[in-house]
RNA sequence: GGGUGCUUAGCUCAGUUGGGAGAGCGUCGCCUUUACACGGCGAAGGUCGGGGGUUCGAACCCCUCAGCACCCA
């Protein structure tokens, strides 16, 4: 083995050996286990949230597999309908052309060529990251397959009557001229003004001030509304008020929307234009002056561009021509002026305001009337809010099920259209007559309806909305509507892994939906819902912010120049990139070196808390590149220690000694601790127990007390050590195989033909298991002491800057049987680890020479000053002992003192203190005697 | 406005049912001791956000205040 590790050298050729093997089919017989991948956008790249989201998956796949379960973890990626074309449509534009110029075909064939480019790039970067997900069977959302799944839901859920189609405002995106569904809009606030606008009264008798946010919207007034109870305003409801710039008159109506208290408690309704319009609109519609308003007061004044639109031949003027055509901004700047002009703009006043964004073009999204198709969620919503209330389904953390019900309790129907052309088309088709027909395809519907061949049916033009398919993943992936035997033994899956921003957007809906389509059964038991991966600084990664990693660029490394070219490279906002490569140089002034994946792995384990934020900062994942560093190294010694040096079975005539039992005492310990915490999900506390294992128990202490066992020249007790060591890493490597999969199976490939387990991958050998016989609290009692005498002396030899070079005499007075025992028992060890020149029992009545002291339990440990110790050094150590422990014996006396506590406390806990006191009262006395003693001499 | 979560060592975070606060990184000493300097040994460092309450006893339970974050309207 090479003296350091190298990960690279490893990596890819496990995960090639373990593919072509077939390792990560579901195999054997017994309780199947089976996670969906929550499908990555097929022409997005992994991003830290992704690695870290998949290392748990797979953590508890090989976990399970190991176990000897059937295990699937199905693979895919979703079409991301919006995000996929925007990336094509900006290519054809760098082109200087728009998918208009290829048309609908032409364009979907362009983005299927671009998803064979780059939807091998999620792929590969799951196989770097270890992922043993089963590629056989991989899916995509637009497969024939999965496309026959969304149409059956379709058509099912239209003739019951859950789809309907209808005209209703929406979020509609004026860049990517799409309807948007509400949870894809990001409303934020921002910086805006609020204008307080003069209406005059019709009768000439006065004015109403309104104030709004959208003055450019003024055109579409139906009416002004106050509060009924507003003393100001009440003796005008029912009058008419001229609407600025157009000379149209609208009622003043009673509303409950109009706020006393915000602006001037009088409010424009524009219900074409927004949503808390619309209901006011809707409350007051069949009023005449409403009613009697063009269009029934539903005036919509824009384009799909957000620009005022022109007239319709039969409107007359309704819109002042003097904007129209004008984008919405450039007309709220126009009208302003003009009303500034006609003095009807009393003021402007700065305003914070929530500006409702698209979450992919960015720009402000607009509420607009359209024809779309829609959900209806509430009969969906109740069997799945049931479903986690009755525990089918399990939320963990467990809290994360209040913000699934407050969703599912307040839920809107869900518009699924959307006016683009990458994903799956509605299957609806319409005559000239305006019927609708849905069907699987043009001919069910022209058999179903008796209609013949040449009668013309036009095909909806609008697709679905990328997550109607995703909705269906659980069971779509699985073979549905066909009812194949995959489908039978792996739905329901057992666990989904996600992040909390898509409770909302995902696993509520597939639960609705796999609730709906699979006879009322969940998709899954229990949802895992993580921590979101920040930088180091807390802020969320983002490609805008230019904080983003690629898992792939900490596995492999990367220089600073190629990172800040490739986080200012595509940027929306190219504005944005000299602040990028500022603060990218002062985060990563040396790039990002080579870390590995086992080391990506380990770190987003331990990161596996039951947080929210995961905060990632290098310091970590360097850490743990060490700890495998330490585990390939201590493999080393292991493998030195072993390899040709006969058989390493623990024969008849040989026997465990001490600190064989113990560790292997610890590891059944750790295999328990291990085991429990992976089925709670802690991965934290799983890889933290390995880490402390391995390190601070395996490596600092058995390693180093083997040492002098192996070069003892007692054979039998060397064939125990080698026994032992290769024993304890054998499992040891099976048991962290989950996390760390490449090191382990290089480790492994090498240590377990020493353990007579030689087999072709670590990845289906069983996975550890306690055994209760191997727990020795004996051997554990024994070994504490023996560190507790090397620790003793190693605190002096530290603090009195003792290299360790220098081997020190060491006086041993009073001390039990016991100690005289353990120390003849254990003398190579004290000496090899404690680095001592000789131990001595001082004799009876012998005066001890000028000392530091070590106090374990009885046995006083001397080490002679000589001229190694400075005697004030040795003075003042004591003195600060002394303080440390009577601070102590203060406080359990104080306890003890306090009747009540002796009255009431468990008698174990008051046992406990009267304990403390003894011993606390014997150690002072004896550290005093010494210092005493120090003083004299 | 409603809701959720957070505040513990310089930094990032653990902390089981209430019974003497821990880790990693960083810092400071000593050390090329033959697996490992991606290392070894030792050390320093905390009024557990503030206040109040319950309790013999509170980082943990309750109330309150402050700050931060996120979600929903």
């Amino acid at each position: 083995m090479d003296k350091t590790y190298t990960p690279e050298k490893i990596e890819s050729k496990w995960y090639q050996s373990w593919e072509q093997q077939g390792w990560f089919e579901p195999k054997g017989k017994g309780a199947p286990y089976c996670i969906m991948i929550p499908p990555p956008n097929v022409t997005g790249s992994l991003h830290m949230g992704h690695g870290f989201n998949n290392t748990v998956m797979d953590a508890l796949i090989r976990y399970q597999r190991m176990n000897g379960r059937p295990t699937l973890w199905q693979p895919g990626a979703d079409h991301a309908g919006i995000a996929t074309q925007m990336v094509v449509e900006r290519q054809l534009n760098a082109e200087g052309k728009t998918r208009h110029d290829l048309g609908r075909n032409a364009f979907i064939d362009r983005i299927w060529a671009w998803r064979e480019e780059s939807g091998g790039n999620i792929t590969r970067q799951l196989r770097r990251l270890g992922s043993s997900l089963d590629w056989a069977n991989e899916r995509f959302t637009m497969d024939e397959g999965l496309s026959d799944a969304v149409r059956e839901v379709f058509v099912r859920l239209y003739e019951e009557g859950l789809i309907y189609r209808g005209k209703r405002l929406v979020n509609w995106d004026p860049k990517l001229h799409t309807a948007v569904s509400d949870l894809e809009v990001i409303s934020e606030e921002e910086s805006g003004h609020m204008w307080h606008i003069h209406y005059p009264l019709s009768n000439g008798q006065g004015r109403l001030t309104v104030s709004t946010t959208r003055p450019e919207t003024m055109l579409g007034d139906c009416a002004l509304a106050v509060n009924p109870e507003d003393e100001r305003y009440r003796h005008l409801i029912g009058e008419l008020v001229e609407l600025p710039l157009t000379g149209r008159l609208i009622p003043i109506v009673a509303d409950e929307h109009a706020d006393p208290e915000f602006g001037t408690g009088c409010v424009k309704i524009t219900p074409a234009h927004d949503f808390n319009d619309y209901t006011v609109w809707q409350r007051h519609r069949d009023e005449t002056p409403i009613a009697s308003q063009p269009h029934g007061g539903l005036i919509n004044i824009l384009t799909v561009d957000a620009a005022i639109r022109d007239n319709e031949t039969d409107e007359d003027q309704l819109i002042p021509t003097a904007y129209i055509g004008m984008e919405r901004f450039v007309a709220r700047k126009q009208i302003v002026a003009d009303l500034e002009a006609q003095g009807l703009l009393e003021k402007v006043v700065d305003h914070r305001l929530p500006v409702p964004r698209g979450d992919r073009s960015g720009v402000v999204i607009e509420p607009f009337l359209t024809d779309q198709w829609y959900v209806k969620v509430g009969p969906l919503a109740k069997p799945a809010i049931k479903a986690v209330e009755d525990g089918r389904i399990r939320f963990v953390p467990d809290n994360w099920k209040n913000t699934y019900f407050d969703w599912m309790h307040n839920i809107q129907d869900w518009c699924i259209s959307r006016q683009i052309w990458w994903g799956h088309r509605i299957p609806a088709w319409y005559d000239a007559e305006g019927n609708i027909y849905v069907g699987r395809n043009e001919q069910e519907v022209r058999d179903r309806h008796e209609l013949s061949a040449d009668y013309p049916l036009q095909q909806d033009e609008d697709v679905l909305d990328t997550w109607f398919s995703s909705a269906l993943w659980p069971f779509s992936t699985l073979g549905w509507p066909a009812q194949t035997e995959r489908l039978e033994q792996f739905y329901p899956g057992n666990v989904l892994v996600t992040g909390f921003d898509i409770i909302f957007f995902w696993v509520a809906r597939m639960i609705m939906m796999g609730m709906k389509f699979m006879d009322g059964q969940v998709p899954f038991h229990e949802v895992y819902i993580h921590g979101l991966v920040r930088d180091a600084d807390g802020n969320k990664m983002s490609k805008s912010k230019g904080n983003v990693l690629d898992p792939l660029d900490l596995i492999d490394g990367i220089d600073l120049e190629s990172l800040v070219q490739k986080r200012t490279t595509g940027l929306m906002q190219p504005e944005l990139a000299p602040s990028i490569e500022k603060s990218t140089r002062q985060h990563f002034p040396d790039g990002i070196s080579a870390f590995g994946t086992d080391a990506l792995r380990f770190t987003f384990c331990s990161l596996a808390t039951t947080g929210r934020d995961i905060r990632f900062d290098l310091g970590r994942i360097e850490g743990y590149r060490n700890f495998c560093n330490k585990l390939w190294n201590a493999a080393r010694f292991v493998l030195m220690n072993t390899e040709g040096k006969g058989s390493l079975s623990l024969e008849p005539e040989l026997e465990l000694g001490i600190t064989d039992r113990w560790i292997l005492s610890l590891q059944q310990c750790l295999i328990s601790q291990v085991r429990e915490s992976i089925n709670d999900y802690r991965f934290d506390q799983a890889a933290q127990a390995i880490y402390e294992f391995t390190w601070n128990e395996y490596c600092d202490w058995y390693l180093e007390l083997c040492k002098p066992r192996l070069l003892s020249g007692d054979e039998k007790s060397a064939r125990v050590v080698r026994h032992t060591l290769i024993q304890v890493l054998e499992s040891l490597l099976r048991l962290a195989h989950p996390l760390i999969p490449f090191i382990t199976e290089e480790i492994w490939q090498r240590v377990a033909p020493l353990a007579d387990r030689a087999a072709p991958t670590i990845m289906r050998q069983p996975y550890p298991q306690a055994d209760e016989q191997l727990i020795d609290a004996a051997a554990e009692a024994e070994t504490e002491w023996l560190k507790g005498f090397i620790l003793g002396i190693r605190q002096v030899r530290g603090e009195m800057d003792i290299p360790p070079a220098r081997r020190v005499p060491v006086l041993l007075n009073q001390g039990t049987t016991l100690d005289r025992e353990r120390v003849k028992a254990h003398g190579e060890s004290l000496l090899s680890l404690a680095r001592l020149e000789s131990i001595t029992w001082l004799a009876e009545g012998v005066e001890a020479p000028e000392s530091a002291t070590v106090l374990l339990g009885e046995l006083k440990i001397l080490i002679p000053l000589a001229d190694l110790i400075d005697k004030a050094a040795e003075t003042q150590r004591l003195t600060r002992d002394i303080e440390k422990h009577s601070i102590e014996l203060k406080r359990s006396e104080g306890k003890l003192a306090n009747p009540n506590f002796v009255e009431r406390a468990p008698v174990a806990v008051v046992e406990q203190e009267r304990g403390r006191v003894a011993k606390l009262t014997t150690t002072i006395a004896e550290l005093q005697q010494q210092l005493a003693q120090l003083a004299r001499l």
